[in-house]
DNA sequence: ATCAGAATAGGACATATGTCCTAGTACGCG
DNA sequence: CGCGTACTAGGACATATGTCCTATTCTGAT
């Protein structure tokens, strides 16, 4: 098998034998960046995972209140885009090149044809780990970029649902938002007083989830396509 | 293939056949766990998954400031530990049962006898998205219960390591550690005017490590461990 | 029923932080 | 070289938030 000059010796480099099959391997794809171009685009179909071999690149997102959160920094041998791989459709994040880049190119098609019934296991804990990266870094962008008023309501749409209520205590949301109790018990405070929640018996029940909606400010239509 | 009656039970209602095969389902144990009992210690030795089938449990980590973050809430059918599967020794996280609970317990030998060289990419994915995962937790419970120094700090003592120095601009430093370049502006002037730092030409120069890892609160030896 | 600890609630005060603005410097492109 | 954009820097002001405290209610164990 006689791969490309110049995508063998970074898989020599980097080892990439002891990971990847031969299929896999004659899959690879070489792809060059210039410093400031987008590697991957949220929201664009997932088609690909890429390993950093030169260079370094940045994943961030850009939040409806006109800040931006960065995921990661990427150098070699970093991934990029195998958190999506099993657990959804779209990419979550932008990646963009810091310098120039180049990268290892290999499409999820080969990928799910290397995943055999003996390898079921790993590739749902592959798609839980996945989602809950994805998951968890939606949920701290908003906790380090909106006021506790925001994120208590995207938590409570998101924990109450359907059934309108919530059994978690006040101290365990206050540490899941990451904000203090007081802060956390006076927002709740203005809630009661604007007939969006009630508490009874340690249960917050939701009155008004409308209105929770609209302090969401829109991310959680967004976070539900 | 006998399991018993109560594996049996959850191994039909959840699917589990579909993503288990017969040696690891023949290795399912049944555990149970009452309200407020740990069902994981973090700093453990990682040594089993487990599938939550019954109650609800949460999972947090403690904070060398006496703070606590509460990383996810679980309920059936979500897993606890393959995070740190293949790519830790030790268990991040302490996780609880909130309720009474029932877990599906699947020790890690049997995992990784599994894990086939067919399965090796997957593994090596797993294991990334595993990192992954408890590196960003953990970045995230500084920047969201620690001031801006001790972030930039962390930051710092992270990236610029033993080569004392950090290419990336403020602006994204800012969107990383999740404040805005306005204060992180003031930080560093601050750390310039204790000759902690110099920043020459985008660049930013370490000049008393020492100095930075007092800053860093003990949170870094902690990481380095 | 009683008691201790956990959970909730809110006041007072301080400060860490963000927004908005102006000004200066550096860099890349034509 | 000149210009526009991106990045850095700091002032002024406001506020979201946390700490620390006291008080009340709830819950579970004896």
């Amino acid at each position: 098998m006689a791969l490309k000059e110049g995508i063998a010796q970074y898989v020599r480099r980097f080892g990439l034998a002891d990971m990847l099959d031969e299929t896999a391997l004659a899959a690879l794809r070489l792809m060059r960046y210039g410093k400031g171009d987008l590697i991957i685009r949220s929201g664009d179909d997932v088609d690909a995972v890429l390993f950093v071999v030169e260079g370094e690149a940045k994943a961030y997102n850009s939040l409806d209140n006109g800040q931006r959160v960065l995921a990661a920094f990427y150098q070699p041998l970093d991934i990029i885009g195998e958190a999506e791989l099993f657990s959804s459709q779209r990419y979550a994040l932008s990646v963009e090149a810091m310098t120039s880049a180049v990268c290892l190119r290999l499409g999820v098609d080969t990928i799910l044809a290397g995943a055999k019934p003996d390898c079921r296991l790993l590739s749902y804990i592959c798609g839980r780990l996945g989602s809950k990266l994805t998951d968890r870094f939606k949920a701290d962008s908003i906790n380090l970029r909106y006021t506790v008023e925001t994120r208590l309501a995207m938590y409570l749409l998101a924990s109450a649902g359907d059934k309108g209520f919530c059994h978690a205590g006040l101290g365990d949301i206050a540490d899941f938002i990451g904000c203090s109790y007081r802060q956390l018990s006076r927002v709740v405070r203005a809630f009661r007083g604007k007939g969006i929640l009630d508490n009874i018996r340690g249960t917050l029940v939701v009155r008004d989830g409308g209105a929770l909606e609209l302090l969401a400010d829109d991310l959680y239509t967004h976070t539900k396509q």
